[in-house]
DNA sequence: ATAGGGTTAG
């Protein structure tokens, strides 16, 4: 169509034209001819190259030289249709171009991402014949290109050279120093400039001021977000973009109630708008505000689209309301046209996290199979599912599989191991990444760190804190509480402290991790004194901390303080005690000797008491030879869970302290006619730990005098029956002098096990109930049943090591 | 101008 209005509407005939050439007597004619046909190449319109290029042709054959807006209108043309190399030698052949068509070429230079072109054009342009055009033209193309700082140097040498900036200008210059800004005199000074230019009521440039300002506030956290502010309020009229650049400039600065005022001052709300104080409220934690705006959205009749959707899926992931989420999910589904697995990619990878953290990692994985395209993120979401549900296998399988990885995909996968008991593999796995060159941030740090913790490995963990500091993440909160928690692991409950004291912000987690660190190592009154502490200074508690001081209080002794605790939950703390809470509380009362009010709680209890709660019942109920009740728990506890081995240890524990060995055999019998799956070899060792473990927590006790003769006539035993002793088991050397030695490594471990170190008489020995299995640990036991010629097989979390003949073997117990 | 994936504490 476009080709029958060009030649239809064509000034000269073919004819015409033919006979002017031949007589080559009209040459403006020509030209005019020339224009007018130029005149119908519309620059963006893909025909248009090829007319400009007959057109040109017929230039070149009939000696018509192209000057002035001719050849700028061709160049144009060409530059616009992507054939920049026509217009430079176009461009080359004039012996002296004039500013238009100069400035055509460093426009379309700068377009096609060569600005170093653009400026060399620009350079041998004189200053005679400069404009303000010209310089816009280099001001926007490095501004396009993500040149800031050449964009405002130029702007600088446009000033100094005394051109006058007009507001294309000032969009283009103040848009490029938003990029680079890290001083608010920067923003002043361009602000001064506007204003003598007197552009000071054009919007697109007030607009770019307002973001400017905006960033710099999001940056430096200063007063800019005042001087946006003013800006914005002196604005004669505003765009849509101007309002929302206020609400995400206030949402970064943490500044959710003026964001929300500028939101409501919005006669006319854009969606945009909205999405934007939807996801700040997000990002803050402002769920039910969040939710409330989404509600009011739909009322004030504004159209959902993913970004809104994203956002609240995402919302109701991370605050646990999945019943919620699957609602807008179905609403999605009605809604919109397309099927499921058409939906946009981001709301796609929110559904997946939404799904997996209500515990559905299938029917996550499920939106992930259907989805037609997949990116990292998405890769990612469905990662971290399996993760966080301990299928480590499937996680394994995924991780291998990845098309791409990024630092996140390492973090994820590093914690995985850490938790789930493979903290060598998630130290491995640490290395592997930085060998792989991607650069970790500080939850990869805290992974790792949390990987030792479970290892026990002190050496590492101090590596890793060295490592840390020089990487700069010294102050980072994740990393703090997880070294918190390390050095507590490893036993130096002073270097736990000294980090918690020295971290520049805490959070309750970080409370949480030095209660328990002070609780598991038995200092019941520190852990009293801190939690007030932490009470004063306005720290509202959470469940854990909760089952962090009852255990603490239980370990300690504290009953009276205990109790309190547990009713002020409810009561001044508005958290419903759960079963846990319940089963801290029993654990509590039956190891000071409170039997009979530990069985009241349990009936009084507002739900069906649990496998926990019996556990703890039996568990207390052993300490206390209380037979009758002890063997109620244990019936209650085979039918909850009569695969779980511990209930049988358990038990077996409670006759053992009672001496009563043939009744400790029957119960190993009934294990092993249930065919549940035992610790091969280790069922023994397990009553010996069960015991240590009591010791660990409870050397204040008066039972411990019992524990020690006890032990004495366990180990002896033990050897009879030809069964190795643990490592941890070491309690047989022990007296009654007051001397403690703390066993915080694996070698040392090692060491006392095998007898290569010898305690002091009289020392109390703790191991710490969390160290495991390293590598170094590894290789000694392999020697040792090569030299010894025994077969050794060692628990480690979840894990088994059996060594036979210098042969190592490992698995899983469940 | 707005969106999606993670971490630490028992």
């Amino acid at each position: 169509m476009k080709t029958a209005t060009i030649t239809s509407s064509s000034p000269l005939s073919q004819l015409q034209l033919l006979l002017l050439l031949r007589r080559q007597t009209d040459v403006r004619t020509i030209a005019n001819h020339y224009a007018s046909q130029l005149h119908l190449c519309f620059p963006h319109n893909p025909l248009s190259y090829s007319l400009a290029r007959t057109i040109h042709a017929q230039m070149i054959t009939s000696g018509f030289k192209p000057r002035g807006h001719i050849l700028n209108r061709l160049m144009d043309v060409y530059c616009k249709s992507g054939n920049l190399v026509y217009a430079r030698q176009l461009f080359d052949e004039i012996p002296q171009p004039d500013i238009v068509g100069r400035t055509t070429l460093i426009a379309a230079y700068s377009d096609a991402g060569d600005p170093k072109q653009a400026r060399e054009i620009f350079d041998h342009t004189p200053l005679s014949i400069r404009d303000t055009v010209s310089y816009n033209a280099m001001i926007t193309g490095y501004s396009h290109n993500d040149d800031g700082h050449n964009a405002v140097k130029i702007f600088g040498e446009m000033m100094a050279d005394q051109f006058k900036p007009d507001n294309f200008t000032f969009t283009s210059v103040l848009s490029a120093s938003t990029r680079i800004v890290d001083d608010e005199r920067q923003c002043q000074q361009l602000h001064c400039a506007v204003v003598k230019s007197g552009t000071e009521s054009v919007v697109s440039v007030l607009n770019a001021l307002v973001t400017l300002y905006v960033k710099c506030a999001s940056l430096l956290s200063t007063s800019s977000m005042d001087a946006a502010r003013k800006v914005f309020d002196g604005m004669p009229e505003r765009d849509e973009l101007t309002w929302t650049t206020m609400i995400t400039g206030y949402v970064r600065n943490d500044d959710l109630d003026s964001a929300r005022k500028i939101f409501d001052g919005m006669t006319d709300k854009l969606d945009v708008a909205w999405n934007a104080m939807i996801s700040g409220y997000v990002h803050h934690g402002c769920i039910s505000e969040a939710l409330e705006l989404f509600k009011r959205m739909k009322e004030d009749g504004i159209q959902y689209d993913e970004f809104t959707y994203t956002s609240v899926l995402s919302a109701c992931a991370n605050s646990g309301l999945f019943k919620h989420g699957k609602e807008v999910h179905g609403n999605i589904i009605r809604t919109e046209v397309k099927p499921a697995s058409k939906l946009p990619l981001a709301v796609n990878n929110a559904l997946i996290t939404l799904y997996w953290k209500n515990n559905e990692v299938d029917q996550a994985r499920e939106i992930f199979d259907k989805m037609l395209e997949r990116d990292l993120v998405s890769w990612n979401a469905i990662l971290s599912g399996y993760v966080n549900v301990q299928r480590i296998e499937d996680a394994k399988e995924l991780f291998n599989k990845m098309p791409e990885r990024n630092p996140l995909t390492w973090t994820v996968m590093i914690a995985g191991f850490a938790q789930n008991g493979f903290g060598e593999e998630g130290l491995k796995l640490f290395n592997q990444m930085r060998m792989e060159g991607f650069e970790p941030c500080d939850y990869a740090f805290a992974g790792a760190i949390t990987a030792c913790a479970g290892l026990g490995s002190l050496e590492n963990g101090r590596q890793l804190h060295a490592q840390l500091i020089r990487f700069g993440f010294d102050s980072s909160l994740s990393a703090g509480n997880a070294l918190v928690t390390m050095y507590a692991r490893c036993g130096i409950v002073e270097a736990a402290h000294l980090v918690f004291r020295t971290m520049p912000y805490v959070d309750s987690v970080s409370w949480n991790a030095m209660i328990a660190a002070l609780g598991q190592h038995g200092h019941g009154a520190q852990v009293v004194e801190l939690f007030e502490r932490m009470l004063q200074e306005e720290i509202l508690p959470d469940r854990i901390t909760f089952l962090t001081v009852l255990s603490a209080c239980s370990h300690a002794g504290l009953v009276e303080e205990g109790c309190r605790y547990f009713e002020s939950m409810n009561q001044i703390y508005g958290i419903t005690p759960g079963e846990d809470h319940y089963a801290r509380l029993i654990d509590l009362l039956c190891r000071a000797g409170k039997i009979s009010e530990a069985k009241g709680v349990i009936e009084t209890m507002p739900f069906v008491p649990g496998a926990p709660v019996w556990e703890a019942l039996l568990a207390g109920c052993r300490i206390h030879g209380n037979e009758e009740l002890g063997i109620e728990a244990a019936e209650r506890l085979f039918e909850l869970t009569p695969q779980h081995s511990g209930t049988y240890v358990l038990l077996a524990n409670m006759y053992a302290s009672m001496g009563r060995w043939n009744d400790v055999a029957k119960v190993r019998k009934v294990m092993r006619d249930r065919g549940v799956k035992k610790e091969p070899g280790c069922s023994w060792i397990e009553v010996a730990n069960k015991v240590h473990v009591f010791m660990v927590g409870d050397t204040l006790h008066p039972e411990v005098q019992e524990v020690y003769s006890f032990l004495e006539e366990l180990g002896v035993k033990m050897r009879e029956l030809g069964y190795v002793p643990d490592t941890k088991y070491v309690l047989q050397d022990v007296g009654d002098e007051q001397k403690e030695y703390v066993l915080s490594t694996h070698s040392e471990k090692l060491a006392v096990g095998f007898g290569l170190l010898k305690l002091p008489r009289g020392a109390t020995v703790r191991v710490l109930k969390n160290l495991r299995i390293c590598g170094d640990c590894h290789k000694a036991f392999k020697f040792m049943s090569k030299v010894v010629e025994r077969e050794i097989v060692v628990r480690d979390g979840k894990r088994f090591h059996h060594f036979k003949d210098g042969e190592c073997s490992c698995g899983n117990y469940w």
